[in-house]
DNA sequence: CTGTATCCTCAAGGATACTG
DNA sequence: CAGTATCCTTGAGGATACAG
């Protein structure tokens, strides 16, 4: 546990719980769907295992998060469910006031991880459908991933599975990740030319709407 | 400023900033109304000064907080003042999920020094008011505080000023801080003994309508 | 796959005194 | 009133290897 404030105040109690480095990050893994150590552990590639597995024993303790039935499970109580407001509250803000991201804030494993759990299936064409990424700025050993889809499952690979690509995207992480965020519109990158698609002219054409963006990227920004 | 997470998540990067031990109590405090610096440090006793001077600085480095057209004072920027539902969303988690509090966390100081600030001042009679709360369950040194009451001003003292006290209130901290935050009515502490108010009658009864509780103190609690 | 065990470093922040 | 200066400790957490 953090170290107490020593006060009645309500969010001084919360935050002695949720101050600590990594905390809010995992119930954000968690609130994102994440149940199993090992996916949590993909949301937060920079945390060591150690680290992680107190930080569960810790929201565990604190009531926030409990084992599942089978005991193998990550998953929030009522507690930890009524979490969410608060981290809406905190992407939004984020969102809106910090709009510059390092170099070392763009990871293409976790926006791969990130728009595999949001794909719109219904989009998706039945069958199996492969897109290759291509980050012309990314180091070669990170440069090319496949998402592979197929109704109902997504899965991610960083090395080629050896699947017919349906489409490839390239463009700069950085650009993805402008668009992931709402920071740029597709249309706008791909009328630009900062992001291309390369396939069937009707698959190239329904790519954007495969993907769901997560909800803080419709946020107005600040004038 | 806090360490990086190494993440494009706005969540992440709000806690970049905001995950730092006693940054949002101060953000907190310059919600509540406090400008100058020992205003700030009231809500904070437990800090050092030096660590609350290094964060008034980080906080202004990050665009949240800046300095008064004097000089003199700490102001909410606009950022600032969109993280009030942050604090609002930890707030009414933490009065919904943290109910017990420990015997430190009942702080005489903090609490005057909160209801200081929340006065109905349209209740309260005109002329000076004094009221005397007596803490019998807090050590002597800190078991008696004034609170003198002027219209549309309020002053705290831990010593007698002097003046004539109107009312008296005496009860054990917990309970004040119990009714102060919601968790038990003026009306059932009275009747159980547990609080006791005494001096003229028409006072005796108005006294409670003299605090306003704080937002989050109306919040339903968990079944 | 789901974590533990170990080691190590650094810096966060608590305490206290002091200054313009 | 509004902070600095200084000292000191400890435990947070990063890194890496290993185990059931």
């Amino acid at each position: 546990m953090g170290a107490s404030y020593y006060q009645f105040c309500p969010v001084a109690k919360a935050m002695e719980l949720l101050d600590e480095r990594w905390t809010l990050l995992i119930v954000r893994e968690l609130m994102s769907g994440s149940e199993r150590f090992n996916e949590v552990r993909r949301g937060v590639p920079r945390m060591s295992p150690t680290l992680l597995s107190k930080r569960l024993s810790q929201l565990v303790r604190a009531g926030i998060v409990t084992r599942g039935a089978d005991g193998d499970r990550y998953v929030l109580t009522p507690a930890g469910e009524e979490l969410r407001p608060v981290v809406e509250a905190l992407a939004l803000w984020g969102i809106r006031w910090i709009g510059e991201l390092g170099d070392h804030d763009l990871d293409p494993k976790l926006l791969l991880w990130d728009m595999r759990r949001r794909i719109d299936h219904d989009a998706v064409p039945d069958g199996r459908t492969v897109v290759l990424f291509g980050f012309p700025d990314v180091p070669v050993r990170e440069r090319h991933w496949w998402l592979v889809l197929a109704p109902g499952d997504a899965d991610v690979c960083d090395m080629d599975p050896g699947f017919e690509v349906s489409v490839t995207v390239t463009g700069d992480l950085r650009q993805m990740v402008r668009i992931w965020r709402g920071d740029l519109r597709w249309e706008d990158a791909l009328r630009s030319g900062e992001v291309t698609v390369r396939g069937p002219e009707s698959l190239r054409r329904a790519v954007p709407g495969w993907f769901v963006l997560p909800p803080f990227a419709a946020a107005p920004r600040p004038a």
